[in-house]
DNA sequence: AGACGTGGTCGAATCGATTCGACTCTTGCT
DNA sequence: AGCAAGAGTCGAATCGATTCGACCACGTCT
């Protein structure tokens, strides 16, 4: 009849019980362990040694993020696949910038998806702010959403948007940059490999079509740096940032008698397919094809080459993230900040063979 | 003096506004949300209606947790580094897999390290359940903040401890596989690439010490499956896993005149820096040197090698983490899984040169 | 026709802490 | 000795939703 078993320890102590054992009002109790307000020590220590005989260990996040209105977690918002973004090193550099910068002081980043519908997370976790990274798929779903929470919004290299804070990349000089380095070393054939430019995920020939709205923000960007010094520049659209598709935009583009004599590769890991392709085919670089990639990644695994590249700050970008969050946490209007790569000069870009003396 | 424009918007609207714009209870909006228990579709109609008009888009998450006592959130404590972590694409599988089976329905993974202190937001999260990954280096103090928050755990590949559901690889029968292959070809002088065995994360020789109880478990177990067949063998321990590593203990075993025969690298990024290594000073793969790695990571770079290794099913592992950590949330009692790895025969191992033969 | 079940709605308690304002008891000063 | 300042403590409201039990009205069964 009387629950006795169940009186004795029905649920995990709460703040009430460690007040009332250590003889103490529950607001004293919690001023002693949030450290804010006069405490006497004494009194302190009655309540932590109270807390340490119930098995307390401190405040229920829960009811504490309900009452502060914080819950110290960063949503950083990718791709749909966690496999496919960790694949890109860029990624995973601006990961560990956010972390560095934002990630102390009980604050956990927390991986979300944005492939639609509210079950991604991004409608119902109890986020502080969020980072947007890579997804240009369905950004304005994600934005519309996330506005709509009033959860403030850093965005890595995407179209700009009103109350998203942006972190660019000067993506289009750089691409115009490596573009032009290809023209003045005497390339006029040249050839693009792109990053994912529309939704449909499909990788496919690039013609010299305009480089329409599409929703891969940074790749668009990319290919009009390209443009702005071969306008009618075509080439391979490839469906991620991977090795293996730039083995297969390789085959594709190199595999046939009027190929290319230069290839821009919109990621590093692109211009190693690139390369190896081109090594399978029997392709010398950069005597046969000069190759250039984006990122400055030192991926492993392209030795002997030193890849010519546009070196970005990745863990840069991931920082001033991490900072604009905690400057909008902290009540602030963090400013928009813009990042610029920097030419690497490798060895894998050369003067195109003179046609008269390509043997084929 | 009037609070005009603070009376018009002070806050974001709640529950209680809808519902008073609805015209209903608050109690019947909530039932309207959640969609649980019985109401009228008009009811249901005038609701949503009231929300939309005052912008209100669902309950607040905060709120929702500290009723419910769940947030929808699931630890991930990784190695102090997310970098590091993130460089290991077994870590990348593993948290592939436990977004596919756990990360529907409004779940999130948070990323945690057990870099110490209660900084790491491992003690102050509001997390339903936690999974353990290649966090051996402080396993305990983890395991006791999160015991007495009574926090479910799941451990991938850590030393067995009470109230800690235990993934499972063969490690140390693996390992003893893959020794037995070299011994079985004949080789005799074989040493052993280590993944971090002791808290201190320097490199430094291995040598044939008795496995004591350090804090890498998993390099611990592979070690002791080797020494199964291999008594005294020695070698190099890496301070992580990585090629560069990986090349850095290649050198340290093989440059000088009484090297091994054969290497085992305790993973495949490892084996890759070791065979990069022989390379460099001029020895053939497998002619020279017999290489065998652990993992099964399919690494790009080690062509035109097909490395000898052990197949292990990471992403398998990570889906099996989500499974549990769903069954212990329905408050289910998940059973312990071991997973056994399978042996890959490469072109990076074959038998040992006669030393008569050997060009040195 | 009266009792019973039930779909629909509401009130009120609850989750567990934070925090503001008020109150009390020292202590120091004149 | 009387009074002000302030350290220390407490009560109560609040954060925003969920949920249990009560209640009402209406249709159905016997």
């Amino acid at each position: 009849m009387e629950k006795l078993a169940s009186d004795a320890r029905p649920t995990r102590p709460n703040l009430a019980a460690v007040a009332a054992l250590a003889g103490v009002s529950v607001s004293t109790a919690s001023l002693a362990f949030s450290g804010a307000g006069p405490v006497s020590a004494a009194t302190r220590a009655k309540v932590l040694a109270a807390a340490a005989t119930l098995d307390y260990d401190g405040p229920d996040p829960r009811a504490r993020s309900l009452r502060r209105g914080r819950s110290g977690i960063i949503g950083v918002v990718m791709e749909d696949r966690l496999r496919d973004a960790f694949r890109d090193p860029m990624n995973i550099a601006l990961l560990d910038g956010i972390a560095d910068e934002a990630g102390g002081g009980g604050v956990g980043l927390l991986l979300l998806t944005d492939n639609g519908a509210g079950d991604s997370g991004i409608a119902v976790a109890p986020l502080d702010a969020v980072v947007l990274v890579g997804c240009s798929r369905r950004l304005d779903e994600s934005v519309a959403i996330l506005r709509r929470r009033a959860i403030p919004m850093v965005a890595i290299e995407a179209e700009h948007r009103a109350g998203v804070l942006a972190i660019d990349l000067d993506n289009r000089a750089g691409s115009r940059v490596a573009a032009q380095h290809l023209r003045d070393l005497g390339h006029t054939h040249v050839a693009i490999v792109s990053l994912p430019i529309d939704d449909s995920r499909r990788s496919r020939p690039l013609r010299a079509e305009p480089a329409t709205a599409g929703t891969g923000f940074t790749a668009l960007e990319r290919l009009r740096g390209a443009r702005d010094v071969f306008p009618a520049i075509g080439g391979w659209v490839s469906n991620g940032s991977s090795i293996e598709e730039g083995v297969a935009a390789g085959i594709e583009l190199l595999d046939h008698e009027n190929r290319p004599t230069a290839i821009i590769a919109q990621s590093d890991l692109l211009a190693v397919g690139v390369i190896r392709a081109a090594e399978q085919l029997g392709l010398r670089i950069p005597h046969d094809l000069s190759v250039i990639g984006f990122d400055g990644a030192r991926i492993d695994g392209v030795a002997p080459y030193d890849l010519t590249t546009l070196v970005q700050p990745a863990v840069e970008k991931g920082r001033a993230a991490g900072r604009a969050i905690l400057e909008f946490l902290a009540g602030g209007t963090p400013q928009a900040v813009a990042f610029t790569s920097e030419f690497h000069a490798g060895n894998t870009t050369a003067p195109p063979m003179a046609a008269s003396t390509r043997a084929n």
